[in-house]
DNA sequence: CGATGCACCTCGTATTACAAGGGTGCATCG
DNA sequence: CGATGCACCCTTGTAATACGAGGTGCATCG
């Protein structure tokens, strides 16, 4: 459907922006981003479990894990810090953004 | 200043986009990205010459030297492919643009 | 029973972006 | 004249990334 690698620098400001909305588990987020991207983007499983893993490590989600009748699931929530690192990464994003239009825009 | 890995997954779209509006050389592209990005940004000579041997070699641009009086450049200019793949990554690019926008509005 | 959906995970690999280095030649300054 | 700085090009090594392919277990549906 779209590239692949459509989302390669931008994985982790989403997931990060997701969850900082509510607790969510991984599965779910697939889902959700199936959705948002009108079933043209699909993250690979792969991908999404270590970059979980990633924002873990480095202290900017913590996970829990909650037991329902159909099973476990493994929630992520945003730390404080991940609440920072969203912040920085925002800012970043706009940065890009621009550089992008104005790439494509003017040339001084 | 801003982060040193801000571009990650976007340098491609960027280079693509500044030269598909004139021929560059290298020196000059990172010029360029340090005006556009209001002195903030300023992409490493080692990022920004794998990235052009990068493009070259999927055949999105082509080089040729140019001799001047204070010395030799090495310009960029795209090609025809290299404008498909500009499209493609545009449009790629919006995708990646609306699902950062939404994952932090709305969560279904 | 087999397939499908939910839910998690690991491993190996190609690619990427970067820093750190190296090189040339010209111009300017002391 | 020598040093410094700028313009311009390049290579190599490394850490991190994103991915596909594979694996587990359970429940449900036909």
């Amino acid at each position: 459907m779209v590239d692949k690698e459509m989302m390669k620098g931008s994985i982790d400001l989403v997931l990060l922006s997701l969850i900082s909305q509510r607790d969510l588990y991984g599965y779910e987020i697939t889902r959700i981003l199936k959705h948002l991207s009108d079933d043209t983007y699909e993250m690979s499983e792969g991908t999404l479990y270590s970059a979980l893993k990633r924002l873990e490590r480095k202290g900017w989600i913590e996970s829990y894990w909650y037991d329902t009748e159909i099973g476990r699931r493994k929630y992520y929530r945003l730390t404080e810090k991940g609440g920072e690192e969203l912040k920085r990464k925002q800012e970043n994003w706009k940065m890009v953004e621009s550089l992008v239009q104005k790439s494509s825009e003017e040339l001084t």
